[in-house]
DNA sequence: CAGAATCCTTGAAGATACTG
DNA sequence: CAGTATCTTCAAGGATTCTG
């Protein structure tokens, strides 16, 4: 855990105003990561570009409005590019960018933890409610 | 981003929800990594055994209250131990287990990209921010 | 088709105070 | 020392409606 945290009092950096962009690179990323959406899109983004409702269609139980959100957001951060074609009806086309790929790189090695944990993880739990069930 | 989600839009899947244990395993482990708190104190575990104060004093600005229910759900799913001695006054002793090291593994590669890469989101960011204030 | 605008619910987290 | 008990706030996310 060293890189991130030890920087993130670093005080030479102060060449803009503050309090807007996370002094944290892992929280950064965490936040992005961390809400409902974001790691599901960039998954489904992952192998081919897709249109916004066949994004939708992909994710299968995301409301429009938090996909047209999650998709700004990426798109604010570079891992997504959105492409408009003016055309009637429009059509837009959301695809990864090479940040977007590059961040599924570590990524995928964290699901293959969590895929080989996951197990081990739910007898914990499951012990752990035992223990609290019996003890009340 | 094999795994776990390419057979989650599986459309022939619909066995019924168990509504109980989470179906997804990286869901599982991002939903414990995306709060404030649980890397911060895995972290803060990874060298070393602390106590229950120990551990707030080196976080720093987390609260008694976040502290505890943090560690009880560490604790419940297995990534980290609690040791009570029956002292005066009591001492407690949280320390990683084999599970919390080995996740800790994957979760450093992501912290090295999010290190590598905090610099090209910023940019990213600044860039749709200066766009946006531009076109409307 | 691809969103934006609006309203509302809920759970996560903070503040504060108390306890074995 | 190592917590628990309440109360409150706040933002993520959902539902619904409207539009170029």
């Amino acid at each position: 855990m060293e890189p991130s945290h030890t920087t993130m009092t670093d005080p030479a950096d102060e060449t803009g105003p503050p309090a807007f962009d996370h002094p944290c690179p892992i929280r950064d990323v965490l936040d992005r990561i961390g809400d409902q959406w974001s790691l599901l899109i960039l998954g489904a983004l992952a192998p081919r570009t897709l249109r916004f409702n066949e994004l939708s269609r992909a994710i299968g139980d995301i409301s429009r409005q938090m996909l047209s959100r999650t998709l700004k957001r990426l798109e604010a951060d570079g891992f997504v590019q959105r492409t408009l074609y003016p055309e009637v009806p429009p059509r837009v086309e959301y695809t990864l960018t090479a940040l977007g790929h590059s961040f599924l790189v570590p990524m995928q090695q964290l699901v293959y933890w969590a895929d080989a944990h996951h197990e081990d993880i739910c007898r914990s739990r499951r012990a752990a409610r035992a223990l609290d069930a019996g003890d009340h």
